[in-house]
DNA sequence: TTGTATGCGTTATCAG
DNA sequence: CTGATAACGCATACAA
């Protein structure tokens, strides 16, 4: 393998000479740069990464960081397609991303290239405050996608699930008419399901309707067992704790069956509302499917939308009313921003909320 | 930050001394080795990973590259759980995974970390044969995930598509006593979707039935296209060439759309077979949709199966009978044959199955 | 515009 | 068992 020395040689010039024509420095004379760099493409010199990245102190690098319970899960239909942007936008910007997942509740990162090699990192999923603090105690800028937590001058890269849920909920009262909207969601201690609860309740209260409100429905916790990651949005919508307005059906886990059930048990209160809003597809999809097993027609007796838009949307039959996560742009966007922050370490707190796009198909 | 002279310094002994006793070595005495971790550990000392890097020349990353036409697609409900399961084996063997998709038509990996310091690289998706030599040139070891070629020395891993291709057959056949059943599929010059339509035809070979076959369907371009990267199943199987048997119907894509307009054509043949067999859930779930959408049942009317058990397979209704791919595994299993390679790099070529399962519902 | 000399933090070689 | 010293290949402060 060639190495610069060799290529400097060749050209009858110092090492330095060579690095500063290959680096394209205006130091150097046209002619000697056009010269070493002949030499260097005919010899097929490649400068050594680790070498340089090492005597640079900059790798290149950036992390990428899922936190997971007990395993890494890309194939999840959120995660690949943000993952998917994030590469885009980072082999643009000539930076490479390195994977991470953490094991168990250790959220520590003890890899070799996550401790002192990458120069950013992304957090995507349900980030603990602990994470956070441990790279901020190392100095690495960090990008957070999905949840906002108290921590200070971290930048935030979310869907914009208020708006989008807003979206969903004024398609639902005024192009189709529902005024008895039940809602089911997965627990609201996630900060994405919580602001689609608060678009449900804003959307009646803008449109001066009670919400849907059915007293056989078991008074489920809110919560799940878990508690909010920030008191951010709480404030921002005047709460001092998450309110129990109307009856929200809460289920666990985000499989489809457990919307399923959750359905099941809605239809045997005999008090059907005349649309539901579940806040994932997949909850959705089991909804869907509760109706039919129980005779009852999607969207002529009970309307359903969902959200994320993901794949499975349009294998359900009728398909689904949801709203598109721009998942590519969330990540392309985290990149961008974590490029920003490897440039101009301080910054200030910043949210950044991604646009999402109403899909009208045949559930509504 | 600590570096290694401060540790040595502070245990009053040599830079060597403290390496050798961090990296455990047995030419240390225990007791000088205890002191020296104490020491490290009580000032936190992590060593510099480039610097370890650089000067061992093993970086202890590991690349993986899909293969796109145009964009990155960690959001494929296939490669998504691959790298799931490529990551968990990495983590756990103390690899890193770096990311890495070609631009356009250029697979050259241009990428710094790409060219000189990943130690293996795991070519997912389909590998054309330039990407392989290039790394081949470079010296680095590689597997191939998904498709097989002519190329020599190189270990491939792939589903055991012919096997579960066969079992589903088995099942149409010999459980639920169909003898008459379409092949819809995507282009076969993929060599997934070839072996599925090998199995298709021996199973009907091994029971001594006629392949289904329809004069009104038109003459689909079998490789819709494109040619085989390799003709080692052709030969394999007995084959010059992709033979035409029976009357296989070809789309381009791999979208359930394509799926849904093929199996409307064959509706209007009006010669429909009893059973689908779809060589994907995605083109499956476009056949129960057009059937659905004539008016017929699926399965009283036409059986449907599919085939890799994505998440939508569910989401139908019926739910669909599949061959559940064991993605995880896949990606597991690459990685832990690149590590063999990286300790071994000479090495004979060799083609690893995975076994899937098949998965009855209620298509069939 | 070019070159010299040195540093980067670790590992490896060889001598003790 | 331990230590001095030399790489490793590139980048850069400083000198010319």
């Amino acid at each position: 393998m060639m190495k610069l020395d060799d290529i400097a040689a060749l050209a009858k010039v110092s090492k330095t000479t060579a690095s500063r024509a290959l680096a394209d420095s205006p130091l150097v004379k046209e002619e000697t740069k056009a010269l070493i760099r002949e030499i260097a493409k005919a010899h097929n010199y490649k400068p050594n990464t680790l070498a340089s990245a090492f005597a640079r102190k900059k790798s290149g690098i950036i992390g990428f960081c899922l936190l997971n319970k007990d395993h890494p899960s890309f194939g999840h239909p959120f995660f690949g397609p943000v993952l998917d942007g994030a590469l885009e936008q980072a082999r643009k910007d000539n930076y490479h991303i390195i994977l991470a997942a953490n094991k168990g509740s250790d959220y520590v990162f003890e890899e070799p290239f996550m401790q002192d090699c990458i120069e950013g990192v992304v957090l995507s999923s349900f980030a603990p405050a602990k994470a956070v603090q441990e790279f901020k105690k190392r100095g690495i800028p960090q990008v957070l996608i999905n949840d906002v937590l108290n921590t200070e001058n971290n930048t935030f890269i979310m869907d914009d699930n208020y708006g989008g849920a807003y979206q969903l909920m004024q398609h639902l009262m005024k192009d189709k008419g529902h005024f008895r909207i039940g809602f089911l969601t997965d627990r609201l201690s996630h900060t994405s399901y919580l602001l689609r609860y608060f678009a449900y309740i804003d959307a009646h209260r803008d449109a001066g309707l009670p919400v849907y409100s059915n007293d056989k429905l078991p008074l489920f916790d809110l919560e799940g067992g878990f508690s909010l990651s920030s008191d951010y949005y709480l404030k921002k919508y005047g709460y001092d704790d998450i309110p129990r307005i109307g009856s929200p059906m809460v289920v666990v886990g985000v499989k489809s069956a457990a919307g399923y059930e959750a359905v099941k048990q809605l239809i045997a209160t005999g008090d059907l509302p005349s649309a539901i809003f579940a806040v994932s597809d997949s909850l959705a999809i089991g909804a869907i499917h509760a109706l039919q097993d129980a005779g009852l027609r999607v969207p002529e007796d009970v309307a359903v939308v969902g959200y994320d838009d993901i794949i499975s949307s349009t294998a359900v039959r009728p398909a689904l009313t949801t709203v598109r996560v721009n998942r590519k742009e969330i990540g392309r966007t985290a990149i961008q921003e974590l490029e920003k922050l490897i440039e101009n370490p301080e910054q200030e707190t910043k949210i950044i909320y991604i646009k999402n796009n109403l899909i009208v198909r045949k559930s509504s």
